[in-house]
DNA sequence: TAACTATATAATAATATACTTATATATACA
DNA sequence: TGTATATATAAGTATATTATTATATAGTTA
């Protein structure tokens, strides 16, 4: 298969990633922000599996990856994965989302951790 | 609904469409070249009703454009669509696919309309 | 060590997606 | 008007996706 046609399907894999409302929302947080499963769970109304799923892909790809501090594992976005400069310009034009995480401080729920 | 959750939601929904091989490649060659039915039948190997539904997906979300010339039905990028900001960027990054269009005219296929 | 918290994985079910074949529609042209 | 060509739509099927519940794993702490 030709290089181009690599890099096409490659293309589509992450961008079908960012194809669902849950995994774009947490990558636009993530640009900003590190967050651990437990946060997410509380920001989006879904069950803990689910979002360990969504988290699972998104690091399958390389785009986040994660970090354990004691209890928690905290993911970041990959700002050095072949695919960050691909959709990064993507990022930019989404509404911000750290209102989210302003929420979850003000009800005590953010975890700030080590 | 909060005005930024709308604006998330379609984003995801355009993504989503970008997220599959055949309507990526779609998008980026018809960022550049008109083209009808037919030729897309030819660049993929794939039924044409196959192709009339990638490509009436694309037109649901005002992303292409359809415009009959004579027996032909030709689709172009809608350049003007709101969601034309967002995923320009994206495709400037992909790799160039006039290359198809090359084959089909060297093979005589390339419609040449009008 | 036992109990608790955070996260991951497995199994499953509902739904969505992307093909296919068959058929309808619209234009072109002999 | 009849036939051919281009496209769209309908119906059906296989597969993929996204959620759920149940359970396993790993770290924390009493």
């Amino acid at each position: 298969m030709k290089d181009t046609d690599v890099m096409m399907n490659q293309a589509a894999v992450v961008l079908k990633l960012l194809g669902d409302k849950t995994r774009l929302t947490m990558l636009k947080i993530l640009d900003v922000h590190d967050c651990c499963v437990c946060e997410f769970v509380e920001v989006f109304t879904m069950s803990q599996p689910s979002i360990s799923q969504h988290l699972r892909k998104l690091k399958d790809v390389g785009l986040i990856q994660e970090e354990r501090k004691g209890q928690w594992i905290f993911y970041s976005m990959n700002k050095n994965s072949v695919h960050y400069t691909l959709i990064r310009p993507l990022l930019e034009q989404l509404p911000n989302q750290s209102y989210k995480i302003k929420e979850l401080e003000r009800s005590g729920k953010r975890i700030l951790c080590c």
